[in-house]
DNA sequence: TGACAATGAGTACGACTGTACTTATAACGT
DNA sequence: ACGTTATAAGTACAGTCGTACTCATTGTCA
């Protein structure tokens, strides 16, 4: 149920541009993207035109532009992303890259706290949901 | 300091065959492979001679054949590989990544509990550490 | 000792990616 | 009305990747 083909890093980083923008012209998201990695225009144009036809944005014409929206809820994107990341670096485990960010990367004390925090409302939303 | 071209999917696949066996010639990867994902001999084959162009993985000679073992610590790969997926889908920033993972994805009570002691345990260990 | 199996080494090739240029056209400001 | 600017649309091109074939060589077992 998921054949749109990947994502490549460039067109995340685009794709993450618009989501974040919830719809923006190649102007706009060109505009978006920090100065520090923003690449050409014409790339940004290229990425944005690659990641419609692989189904991932829908564009819609106002006037003589063409605006550019997610065609597929980037919170599902970022599922599949996540969990195509978790097979090929963990056995599609989350436990063990749980592990991975919590012993082997110098996580802070307020870190700790805050997954702490994150369970607990978890928990409590999962109770809530009658 | 991280200069070595990124991996690949299917070299990674390799890649963390070679670090679960410690270290193998390319029949024995082969065979360690999944039998269901798979790729044909020589695919292997040519993904491991990239791993060493990469500088992944060290060739030693043993008689006739060539053993194939780390160059750089697996943790450190897996590391940089985590980072750089944190970079480019959650600004770098962990806490976002366990946000999605404790509640966007059906955790499990159980892996609730076990993330706990996992937190538990690591601020254990940090005490510990003289 | 001769055929077969395993291995090494090299080559191939189309798809996908990063990166950008070019050309045409439409909108905007003076 | 005209030059400038933004946008669209198409084209380009080298590098990486998935995937595999071929060929030569060496070890092994009947």
């Amino acid at each position: 149920m998921n054949q749109r083909p990947a994502l490549s890093k460039g067109e995340l980083e685009v794709a993450r541009t618009i989501w974040s923008l919830g719809s923006a012209t190649v102007g706009q998201a060109f505009e978006a993207i920090p100065e520090d990695r923003r690449p050409d225009y014409s790339t940004v144009q290229t990425y944005i035109r690659r990641l419609e036809t692989k189904g991932y944005l829908r564009a819609r014409r106002l006037g003589r532009n063409k605006v550019y929206a997610p065609k597929i809820r980037p919170s599902q994107v970022i599922r599949e992303t996540v969990d195509d990341f978790m097979n090929r670096l963990f056995d599609g485990e989350a436990i063990p890259l749980m592990r991975h960010l919590i012993n082997d990367r110098g996580i802070t004390t307020d870190e700790i706290s805050a997954i702490r925090q994150l369970l607990t409302e978890h928990e409590a939303e999962q109770n809530d949901e009658h």
